[in-house]
DNA sequence: TTTGTTTGCGGAACCGGTTCCAATGCACTT
DNA sequence: AAGTGCATTGGAACCGGTTCCGCAAACAAA
């Protein structure tokens, strides 16, 4: 690897000056151009591990994202992305791929790298990460879960949830299919189905069924393909839009048609809902605006600014065809 | 910042001992819980660019992206990871927000941080990058681009695009609208539309139109509608699955029926093709697998061993209910 | 000419680790 | 008692940069 030293060696002058004319010091004209002519030569790149080491001025920001092929990681991490660049600093990402052993593993090796800051993208948090969460001296954020003491921005499942419950039964649905996820993700799994609950019990005539299926489109359209033969619902309630869309695409095996036959929500406000025909009835999360708004806070902590301990995102409860009156039976 | 002269000084012994601790050396045991102590109290974490600096294992590879948020970005992304844990690496990924420029600055920052190996996904290739690729000293992969003397993995656009002319053509199709994007990106503008050329050309009674369009959902709807209105195609070549759910949905907008009314063609093999009704027709590329590919060619550059200068990734046409014979009028 | 100011440059220390080498101490042979 | 071997430890050099300090030359002002 090619060096300072080489590069000052070469052009005959000493690293220092090397350095100085890297960094825009004061250096002769003619020492200029035989440093530059050097370098060119030999396509020298200054060793960051090197400058970083004694120039402490930590730029780069640490996200650890549970997976990178959803709606809601993509969009979160384009925010985060876009608002450090707005601020000059970098963005690294590493995917703990939901393992919760990984996602404490991540922590480290940012920390090790001396990011200035860590973003998190939480599933959830045990012994082992609060241990991490304690032991590491980097400011951290947690976006999607939360813990005491620790800052966090939270979705708020629950009360968008209770908020989506309140529509369903508004429009008049009494059987309900509640398509959940299992209760190890505390806000997809419990939350949503909290805030649902809760709208429900306000309901006495309500008939709520809870089912659990995973985060794929495949595994909900079986699912789905079940309770529609065994239960006979008015609406599927998804705790997300994929579980939405496997049930969408299961009536349409089926041969039913949504709304007329029953109806089915979301969750998530991704883009796809607003395509498919007929459009999901959702809830949008702000995940970019989310993103961004992790992305300020971390850097007011890495600057010793003030920020509240716990910060709530956005939603909003879009209205499209798939949710509409139950016919009268 | 707590150092390891720090930890050194705090337990009574020297700092080379620490080192010694640390990486599994011979170390007394008494000795041993005194730094074990010191350590646990102070919550020392090694600055792994000190580390680097000496110790040169550079283990990681890093990967630029031109989106976030795109199914094929998503998909190569997790294959890359996947197969780079396998192998003892980690995955730093730079976005470059489909800015070229941006683009060619995150490789020198990959190349100051010293990463062991680029894999860049590109979209067009300039002089700039050109001049990257030779001062840079570190082994660089490109995806989905091929550029003379460059290490690259490329999806076969021309040909499957070719192949799916044929398939479009062999239906009974002859009045053909193509959208596809801006010839400024050189794999989808250019590849794709240039192979369904090759394929209309070799039948003669073919009328095609070619219209350009964005990679947005949004966009390439506005696009569809005005094309259903002013030609009549029985069937939308799409150059990508995006543009061919933009038509999709215009074609529920506007009160057409797929593929009764006009067929619709995508590419790119979106998960989502398959859950919207109808199914789309599309032209699959394993993009997990590629990134599987361009992981482990990059770690073998990085090793000195030899690696095919352009290899290429697999694709299949996947036939759906999106396209059909269309009616005789 | 002398003095004072810049400007350009080299030398050396330092950042936080790793690693080599030599020294120490102790148990065990002979 | 002296010699041998091994485990343990400290000291110092080194990785590739940055930065401080000071010297010398060049130039301007007195």
């Amino acid at each position: 690897m090619v060096t300072i030293s080489d590069i000052a060696r070469l052009s005959g002058v000493a690293k220092s000056t090397v350095s100085r004319f890297l960094n825009g010091g004061s250096v002769g004209s003619h020492t200029k151009e035989k440093i530059e002519k050097v370098i060119r030569e030999t396509g020298y790149v200054p060793n960051s591990f090197a400058q970083s080491l004694k120039a402490k001025r930590p730029n780069m920001i640490g996200t650890v994202v549970p997976r990178l092929d959803s709606y809601a990681s993509s969009r979160t991490l384009m925010g985060i992305d876009e608002q450090l660049r707005s601020m000059d600093f970098d963005m690294l990402i590493l995917n703990s791929s939901r393992d919760p052993h990984r996602e404490v593993e991540n922590l480290y090796s940012f920390a090790r790298q001396k990011v200035a800051g860590i973003i998190l993208l939480a599933t959830e948090i045990d012994g082992e990460h609060v241990a991490a969460f304690k032991s590491l001296q980097v400011p951290l954020i947690l976006v999607g879960q939360q813990y005491p003491g620790i800052y966090s921005i939270i979705h708020d499942d629950e009360s968008s949830a209770y908020d989506l419950g309140r529509l369903v039964l508004l429009k008049g649905h009494r059987r309900i299919a509640f398509l959940g996820v299992s209760e190890k993700d505390v806000a997809v799994g419990v939350g949503r189905k909290k805030g649902f609950k809760r709208a429900a019990e306000q309901c006495s005539d309500a008939e709520v069924v809870y089912y659990e299926t995973g985060f794929g489109i495949e595994e909900a359209q079986q699912t789905a393909v079940e309770v529609i033969q065994s239960a006979c619902p008015t609406v599927f309630v998804c705790a997300t839009d994929n579980i939405a869309l496997g049930v969408l695409k299961a009536a349409n095996r089926l041969g039913f048609k949504v709304p007329d036959d029953f109806s089915i929500t979301g969750f998530g406000g991704y883009e796809i809902a607003g395509i498919v025909h007929p459009g999901l009835t959702t809830v949008k999360f702000f995940y970019k605006e989310t993103g961004k708004m992790a992305a300020s806070s971390i850097i007011k902590l890495v600057n010793g600014q003030p920020v509240e301990q716990v910060m709530h995102s956005q939603y909003e409860i879009i209205e499209r065809e798939s949710l509409d009156i139950p016919q009268v039976n």
